[in-house]
DNA sequence: GCCGTTTTCGGCCCGACTGTTTTCAGTCG
């Protein structure tokens, strides 16, 4: 049986949620919780490292017991310390945990007062009023926790990072127009460039006359107001999206940054660090004693602890500190990076402009190329285009770019890979293209060996060029194709091909960690913006947190290129 | 359960807010 880094990490969090709810050791607790996000970034298969005889523990938070469990795993496809658990405390406990205000110790209450195992359970002891009978609930605590339960029903979605950057766009103007307030910044899983996030933390720094609380609980957008103290609140707005608010003097910028920007995992890191020597480190500064000695900026807190500064993008403690450590850290690609787009569609397919409003655009951009990929005839629903078309058009984009100066319009098409893994256009046409970006947009759910094969074969193509949207997912609403990522990583450095960090808020796709993969096997990536009207280039910010989260450098990035190195670059792979 | 320019044993990040317990435990981030 095929045993997934996820599936570990899923092991590791269960048995985690296991122990805490029997009252074990938290720091037993915790050194589950620590392996189950360890193994969930990890850019190596654990199964592969396992039969290649690696030693686990030399993984940072893996020590003797939890590496036989790991092989365990692997070579067996079960865990039996987690089924031992299981007949000790009812599995479906877990699921309580879920419920918004429901810990451990609660969890165990209901267990072992009211013989509660299940949510519905919970839902009907809670409606009977019997939670309040157990002692430390009250009737306050049992209408809170109908409440949650009302609202997991209308469970609210991560939210995309595009949807999330416009309502905190807005939300931010409105506190910086606060009296008093000097600064405000989006901080957590947002200004890490997550692909979702769950909630927007908002830091604020306001003397402590600023009315900024008051305020942030009047906005207009609140639909509710779940807590709210003098330097902390919390809020649902009205688009169901949940968002905190800290203010701090701003005296205390830095480390309140630092600490509210994460992740969590990251800085409990960096105060260890800071504790080993000494220092006490919190939102309010780094502290020696009684002594602040740090915390204005971000950059004081790092080097507190010895460090360099670490981009909010790496903090997600997958290496960074121990590469800051070792002055290895990346200097990772930034927008101003890019000199051109390698994916985009116009009216021709199922794009909104033209290709002379596209390649304009993109020169005011600070472009130097655009490449034009059209869908082919197989995706009729986008106007593919045949290989007559695409003749035609190809002569368009000679004319057009005969007419434009400063921007080059590269000759491409964004080739639909076939079921079986042809590519949708014969080589006759193909060759005569600058690029080839080859996609999937059907037959999503084909068993990992076959969807594997398929991509592997389209990779094959002598003319093939860039892997688009490599995963096949849509943020929110489908998966991931079930396919061997790493051996589609190896196949596109051994057939000097690329692959795509694809842009589109709800694609962001590859995923951070592949990117790091294929950085590590010397894949360069294209970020693309896949844009279908002049707008979507403003896609490409989300693409470059993705591949920043995937420790990307300028180096890395195909499209970093200038046109004479980019041309020479593709050439490796076109016309084998 | 992990780990060591404090340590192979004895530690393990730190603070805000809520509810209910009249002084703090539980939860959350």
């Amino acid at each position: 049986m095929a045993v997934h880094n996820a599936d570990i990490a899923a092991i590791f969090e269960k048995i985690a949620d296991l122990l805490e709810i029997e009252d074990a050791n938290p720091f037993r607790v915790r050194a589950y919780r620590n392996a189950a996000r360890l193994v969930q970034g990890l850019t190596h298969d654990l199964k592969a490292m396992v039969e290649a005889g690696e030693d686990l523990t030399e993984l940072p938070g893996i020590g003797e017991d939890l590496a036989k469990k790991i092989i365990e795993m692997v070579t067996t496809g079960h865990c039996s310390f987690l089924e031992k658990l299981e007949k000790q405390t009812p599995p479906a406990l877990t699921e309580l945990l879920k419920v918004p205000g429901l810990g451990p110790k609660r969890v165990k209450a209901l267990w072992h007062e009211l013989d509660v195992e299940t949510v519905p359970q919970l839902a009907r002891a809670a409606r009977e009023g019997r939670i309040r009978t157990i002692p430390g609930f009250a009737e306050k605590t049992e209408a809170r926790i109908l409440e949650a339960l009302q609202a997991q029903l209308a469970a609210v979605p991560r939210f995309q990072l595009a949807i999330a950057a416009q309502y905190a766009a807005s939300l931010v103007r409105y506190l910086e127009g606060v009296p008093e307030v000097r600064r405000v910044v989006v901080a957590g899983s947002f200004r890490r460039g997550k692909d979702t996030v769950g909630d927007l933390d908002v830091l604020a720094t306001a003397t402590a006359a600023s009315p900024v609380m008051a305020r942030f609980i009047t906005y207009d957008e609140v639909a509710e107001v779940l807590s709210q103290g003098p330097t902390r609140a919390t809020v649902i707005l009205r688009a169901k999206l949940q968002v905190d608010l800290r203010v701090v003097a701003d005296a205390s910028y830095g480390a309140a940054l630092h600490y509210f920007t994460g992740s969590k995992s990251h800085n409990i890191a960096i105060r260890r660090l800071g504790q080993a020597m000494g220092l006490k480190i919190n939102e309010y500064g780094v502290f020696r004693g009684k002594e602040r000695i740090a915390g204005e900026t971000e950059e004081s807190v790092y080097a507190a602890v010895g460090l360099p500064y670490i981009e909010p993008e790496l903090r997600e403690n997958r290496g960074e500190i121990e590469a800051a450590r070792a002055g290895r850290l990346p200097h990772l690609v930034e927008l101003g990076d890019l000199r051109g787009d390698l994916h985009a569609h116009s009216k021709a397919s199922d794009g909104h402009h033209t290709w002379r409003e596209m390649a304009t655009a993109a020169k005011a951009r600070g472009f130097e190329y655009l490449a034009v990929t059209e869908h082919s005839r197989h995706l009729t629903v986008a106007h593919g285009l045949d290989p007559m078309r695409l003749r035609r058009q190809m002569d368009e984009i000679d004319a057009l770019n005969a007419e434009l100066e400063g921007i080059t319009l590269l000759k491409g098409i964004e080739v639909d890979i076939l079921v079986d893994g042809s590519l949708d256009l014969p080589d006759a046409v193909l060759r005569d293209l600058d690029l080839v970006v080859g996609a999937v947009h059907s037959h999503f759910d084909l068993p990992r060996d076959k969807q594997t094969a398929r991509i592997l074969k389209a990779m094959d193509s002598p003319h093939f060029t860039i892997l688009a949207h490599p995963s096949g997912r849509l943020i929110g609403s489908r998966e991931p194709m079930d396919v061997d990522m790493p051996r589609i990583i190896r196949q596109a450095r051994s057939r000097g091909c690329f692959l795509e960090v694809n842009a589109q808020p709800e694609r962001l796709d590859l995923q951070d960690i592949y990117a790091q993969m294929a950085k590590e096997e010397g894949v360069l990536l294209a970020i693309s913006s896949d844009a279908h009207r002049i707008q979507d280039f403003d896609n490409l910010r989300f693409g470059m947190q993705q591949a920043r989260r995937g420790w990307l450098e300028k180096k890395d990035v195909l499209n970093t290129r200038s046109l004479p190195e980019l041309r020479h670059l593709i050439a490796g792979t076109m016309g084998r």
